[in-house]
DNA sequence: GCAGATTATCTTACGGTGTAAGATTGGTCA
DNA sequence: TGACCAATCTTACACCGTAAGATAATCTGC
């Protein structure tokens, strides 16, 4: 049933998955579905969970941050897999198992890797905004590409160009085959993990040289 | 009228602003409000304009890392004003007149840093996602964690610390003084503008010592 | 002053949504 | 055969956006 459901709603969008919709897939009137579910969004969580499961959780050992780059562009590709599962990941109350366990695994590789308690949850963050963040443009925008098919001449059209130069060229540069495939995506992303590993090597150097006990209980409060 | 509906989406979320709330709200019948407006769609798109209008744009001149900053700080907190702008900012389709001002700005602003066209569109993108990313969870969490008071101990009820130790210290985090108030925002945005300022800075540099008529063609293939 | 046009509002109705409540079917076992 | 039970369907309700058209209030030109 939640495979009908990731179906429905990976053909013709998550407004299409409809209680009616789905039972009609299932060759079975509408409230037959609330046999075996009490509310449609135990339908919605359970093929996020799915979803969540499809992601490559980051691996043990080796470079943390070759391991975290996999991670996201897994993420990355699983979420333009089902365009609809990036805005509910975002929203409130659709924490399940799945991805408690890609949030442990990801939390313990920063961990492992030598950051902080404090500097792990920041980087996490940093890190999920931009995976979650970013997908979320892209999809939005490959929507509103596939309604108005010549994007860039409708634009023109509206806001001459002389009065928008920048975002002309914005919209040149969406154009070009170079910035296709994930381009973006992994820009922004190893402008994070270079920052991150920047701090971490400076972190652990300043460490060896001028740790005082103050110091190591601020940096890891809640160990 | 888009105030009163700002009023309702603000106070009891975009899903409660509906025809005959609003309709309600300005002491109307719901379809009189069709008399000024087409769709309800045209509804959201103003009041999302009016909330981009909100956001400080990027100043001209001076320091171009603390323009982008104050900027996306005031985008920031724009966004946690009207909590359900966020994913409205994401969805296809939307984007009017201010939006396009604030995107020219912002574009505007790293072409006079001295990025290439091609840059400028990558940190574009990068900046956008965190800004965006982050506040969509941001507000999904603050939804999350007032539905569900001690969220701390729900979490611990459900997953024993024992087998999540890397959420649990998270969480732990999360309940931090220093970590309230936009701290894990502009960690993220500064690790992105740093990173920024580091490849402007080599890339000015490089393009000193060996610069090449292909290489500039290449570096701005657009202008 | 008054007919006609314009502007603003309301009424009714339709097809869509999630789902509550209960009737119905068919199979399994005592 | 009769009881139990799992699976399915039927009906109905309150909500949603909105199409179509009636009604009331105001302004305009003679």
């Amino acid at each position: 049933m939640l495979r009908a459901a990731i179906q429905i709603a990976d053909k013709s969008g998550i407004e299409a998955l409809t209680m009616r919709n789905l039972a009609q897939q299932l060759g079975v009137e509408a409230m037959t579905v609330y046999y075996y579910v009490a509310k449609k969004d135990d339908i919605v969580n359970g093929i996020l969970e799915l979803v969540v499961g499809e992601i490559e959780v980051p691996s043990n050992g080796g470079d943390w941050r070759a391991a975290l780059r996999r991670s996201a562009i897994s993420a990355h590709q699983v979420l333009l897999r089902h365009r609809w599962a990036c805005s509910l990941m975002m929203s409130p109350g659709r924490i399940g198992p799945a991805r408690l366990r890609y949030m442990e695994a990801l939390l313990g590789r920063l961990r492992e890797a030598g950051f902080s308690a404090n500097m792990t949850h920041h980087a996490y963050h940093a890190l999920d905004s931009h995976i979650l963040g970013f997908t979320m443009w892209e999809v939005g925008y490959s929507a509103g590409a596939r309604q108005l098919p010549d994007m860039g001449a409708a634009f023109r059209r509206q806001f001459p160009v002389d009065r928008f130069p920048y975002l002309a060229e914005h919209m040149g540069e969406h154009g070009k085959k170079s910035n296709r495939s994930d381009g973006e995506f992994r820009f922004g992303l190893d402008l994070i993990l270079d920052g991150l590993e920047k701090i971490r090597t400076n972190r652990s150097a300043s460490r060896a040289r001028t740790d005082t006990p103050r110091a190591r209980r601020r940096r890891r409060p809640n160990c």
